[in-house]
DNA sequence: AATTAATACCTAAGTTTTTTATGCATAAGA
DNA sequence: TCTTATGCATAAAAAACTTAGGTATTAATT
């Protein structure tokens, strides 16, 4: 009757993650046309060997936020009597992840530059 | 009597910053063995040349927290009759250093990995 | 001389994002 | 038959940050 509760690992135990769940699925769907959110989570773990679980508590309000703004198409489909909200990239959410990838990137230089001060300064 | 309200930037107008605060602060500590808030705050500014701007509002509690969890020690100290909370890394603060920027290190090679999933998926 | 900017600390309300803990339902496997 | 996997969902709580104040001293500008 019950659901047996057992967490793994979330976002790898870092909050460094925090903020990036946007990024991460704007991205996952400029890979793959389209996808649904279980196979979103799936994808996740298998690409970053389990290090990665998003849960599907942040994922589905993400999904359904990005869909509001407009960034995301859905089309629901039946599969073996299941049900599955594939979703896509709009035009307007191409340009978001062009953008979000951007981000990312500078991020990342910032923080190098972090972990690799004398580089920048005198 | 009352201040001018002028927001420049926040954390570079990308949420990827949220979580990286802490990660932020104790490597600027690991660097300079001592530092008061508000030297952050301008340390932050000159390093990333305007494009990473910590606020007050963020970075004293988060101060307060790390001293509280035993990672930093507070000295104070009186300058030009103004008030200086020196901080600096404890013993235990040093290890959560390494581990933090070991996190970092991870966090950053696993969104290299969705910036190019070319590599690592068959 | 008076106002503003800079230095230096602080907090509290509100927002956003995520975690935690559920719920429902079907299919497959032990 | 019971559990695991698939597939969606939400709601309360926690966490982190933004926004918007507050106090006080010193330096710079008008």
């Amino acid at each position: 009757m019950h659901k047996k509760i057992m967490y793994v690992c979330n976002m790898a135990n870092s909050k460094l993650y925090k903020g990036s769940l946007t990024t991460i699925i704007l991205k996952l769907l400029n890979e793959s046309e389209k996808m649904y959110g279980y196979e979103m989570t799936q994808k996740v773990k298998q690409i970053t060997k389990g290090e990665l679980n998003i849960t599907e508590g942040a994922l589905y309000p993400a999904l359904h936020k990005l869909e509001a703004e407009g960034l995301l198409d859905v089309e629901v489909k039946k599969v073996d009597n299941r049900l599955r909200k594939y979703y896509k990239l709009t035009e307007k959410g191409n340009k978001e992840t062009v953008s979000k990838l951007e981000e990312l990137k500078d991020y990342i230089k910032t923080m190098e530059t972090f972990m690799n001060p004398k580089l920048s300064l005198e």
